[in-house]
DNA sequence: CTATATAAACGACATAAGTTGTCTAAACAT
DNA sequence: ATGTTTAGACAACTTATGTCGTTTATATAG
């Protein structure tokens, strides 16, 4: 039974899953995710197969732990922290959600497009997008008498639907031009967005 | 490389499939998805393992068939035509997705209770969910400037995300309280709430 | 009813996935 | 510095996956 991924205080493992991590970045760049075998990702990493699982269950098991670290990662470059007011904290996670799936940030995540729409990636990225949501919300905020658990899930999904989508759409259009837009289809959804409604009254 | 499970004409086709399929609902409810190998599927259904491969690329694409073929039938029960009309077709989309989650409908949907969280069914789920909405929806509608499919998209990930969440709470309220909830938290995305949203301009 | 085509059965094969147990080496506390 | 703890290397093994070619049975058209 493999560790969490975070917290790993032993130098040995942090290596040997930076070395798997890398491994696996690199041969996406070539091959597509179901392409490679356990195997090819050891050998790349110089690492005996059997230690492979002492780390992750299956190959799935390291792309989920890439993906979510790679885009916490993403966010954190945008400053987003977690504890961060509602709206402004909404625009950049959708911001990162679409720069994550175009892979604009070289390195990390360019490899990752391919396997973008790998369900176990998208179930993962949801997952940290909700984390965020999840740590702007009011606690015990309702919306509409459902508890924030399934506000954040729900809006969470929303965004990265709304931002697959788009990836998906031949000729889109910007970055910049769909999130604000996605932000006016989602924010309704939020507790800080209704109050905001309710203030104001009659919108445009 | 197989055939599209709609539309085959050779009833051997359909046997085989439908043994196959009975057979992973069966084994279902003793096993999780992922501890059931091919061959115990094909051992179940009587059906040798190569013939297996003549039908699905593999296990997974059984399991995608399965849950897009119970979802339709669900939906089908409860008639929601495609073409319905949106607010009433939304309701009963997701309560047709709470009842599948719950498994209510023994029988065909209540094998995937364990699974139904596996990603790969997930997707097959707000697919599913999508085509209905993309269905009701007035022809290039836009809500923020977003084209109908990114609207569809969104919605459908939302419900089915709400559905979840509510789904994974412990002591959670009946179907028939969510449904509207969910219904309120996401009807403002959809084209044809905005404007009833717009006449109304002062709700409850 | 017969001919054709098409699906399933079957056996065999190569490859990959996981598991287990032992031994070695690195980490870290005292 | 030393001993205990724990991770990695390695080999061997079991099981599962996916493919291929041939043979047999069934469906359907004429």
């Amino acid at each position: 039974m493999p560790i969490s991924d975070c917290e790993v205080r032993d130098p040995r493992m942090r290596r040997t899953r930076q070395l798997l991590q890398g491994a696996l970045r690199t041969l996406m760049q070539s091959k597509s995710f179901d392409e490679i075998a356990v195997q090819d990702i050891t050998e790349a990493a110089t690492v005996n197969r059997a230690t492979f699982y002492d780390h992750y269950t299956d190959k799935y098991a390291l792309l989920e732990s890439m993906v979510a670290g790679g885009f916490h990662q993403l966010l954190h470059e945008r400053n987003v922290s977690y504890d961060g007011s509602c709206p402004a904290a909404v625009s950049a996670v959708i911001l990162a959600t679409c720069d994550y799936l175009t892979g604009t940030k070289a390195g990390d995540t360019a490899c990752q497009r391919q396997s973008a729409f790998e369900p176990l990636v998208e179930a993962a990225v949801t997952a940290a997008i909700r984390r965020v949501l999840m740590a702007g919300m009011p606690k015990s905020a309702s919306v509409a008498d459902l508890p924030p658990e399934v506000i954040a899930t729900a809006a969470s999904w929303a965004i990265y639907g709304a931002v697959k989508e788009w990836f998906n759409t031949p000729e889109r259009p910007s970055a910049e031009y769909v999130v604000p837009r996605i932000m006016q289809l989602v924010l309704p959804m939020l507790p800080s967005a209704t109050s905001i409604e309710a203030s104001v009254s009659g919108h445009r």
